[in-house]
DNA sequence: TAAAACCGTTGATAAATGTCAACGGTTTTT
DNA sequence: AAAAACCGTTGACATTTATCAACGGTTTTA
């Protein structure tokens, strides 16, 4: 179950874990099931936990007057989920993260993290990795956003992110684009041209 | 010059930093003067460094097809101008920055940062909390671009950074928001009512 | 100090996207 | 096996936003 993480880990530092520092992690990361539909996180909660996805996909995504759904983040195998503002601010989360399917994860909440890290440099070094990653992936979505129109989004985002496509029915992809799926179906069959 | 930097440094860090630090702090940050509409970074260039910025305004953005400005970031007093991307993956920047007013920077190298990091562990803790920061105000400005129209995302902008309102004109703002000058100013007029 | 560039605004119009309702074909639930 | 929920699509129409052109009032440049 933990091999996963394991895995992941070793790829996003300089050089593998000692056998000590495996059996550390595995005993930080808690196994955590979440059913199809179940929360991970609702809104109004604090968010304690992060969760690295073993298998199954989520969505982070809140919910506006209206009730509509708009969908901030997809998560699938090797994601980390959590509502990191939330995490550290301590304040309530706008959020809500619930399972798309049936999904496994290894939970850890932000002080056992630090602990973690005390102890394992490396950690920090993932964490650090990760961080980068993350700012560089955002700034592109913004980019995007910002200077795009809603079919060369949906280009720009079907190229870099054909597992989301396969994984997630259109409506959720459209929402995560910021657009209505009524726009994606027509830009869709307009594009096939 | 740089006790601005310092300040900003201490503020970011539990603890301040001993006299030898500070002066080895003041060795590793060069001043650069940058004029307005001079360029510190211009598209196709590897970015190599991250400037303080001790006084003036700046502005990072892209530029379409059609020789249109995306306006990605803006920076006066106390910001972290640069492009990470470029910076991390030492790849060609898609983006140009420059000076909207006479700026005043402090200029490090990515490698000399990281030196720096393994000299004063407090940078380290320094940059970690601006990253986190950072995080939460992209993500911040993501749910605000999908979730809300022009007119709520003008408001928020306008509630969240007013100091930005004071120093740069509309149009910028209006790209800023990704929306143009012309909407912006009827939204504006709108509002008023 | 004259010319040029910049800035915000407005009007007319076009294009992009959203809304609402309906449909048929799935898949899931009971 | 029947009912319900889900999903993508389409049509008609409304709303939002962009585009283009023009203006007068600044500020900057020469």
């Amino acid at each position: 179950m933990h091999d996963k993480l394991i895995a992941y880990i070793n790829q996003h530092i300089s050089s593998n874990l000692t056998t000590e520092e495996e059996e550390l992690v595995k005993t930080f990361f808690k196994y955590k099931r979440i059913r199809k539909k179940q929360y991970f996180l609702q809104e109004g909660e604090v968010c304690k936990n992060v969760g690295f996805v073993v298998s199954g996909a989520m969505r982070l995504y809140s919910v506006d007057d209206k009730g509509m759904e708009h969908i901030a983040q997809l998560y699938i195998e090797s994601y980390w989920a959590g509502d990191r503002e939330s995490s550290i601010t301590l304040q309530p989360s706008v959020y809500n993260i619930d399972a798309w399917e049936d999904t496994e994860l290894l939970i850890i909440s932000r002080a056992e993290m630090l602990d973690l890290t005390g102890k394992i440099p490396a950690i920090s070094q993932m964490l650090r990795l990760m961080d980068e990653r993350n700012a560089i992936a955002n700034q592109r979505r913004l980019k995007s956003t910002i200077s795009n129109t809603a079919e060369k989004r949906y280009e720009e985002f079907a190229e870099h992110h054909p597992q989301f496509i396969q994984r997630f029915p259109q409506h959720i992809i459209a929402s995560f684009l910021g657009i209505t799926k009524e726009t994606l179906s027509r830009i869709k069959k307009q594009s096939l041209k």
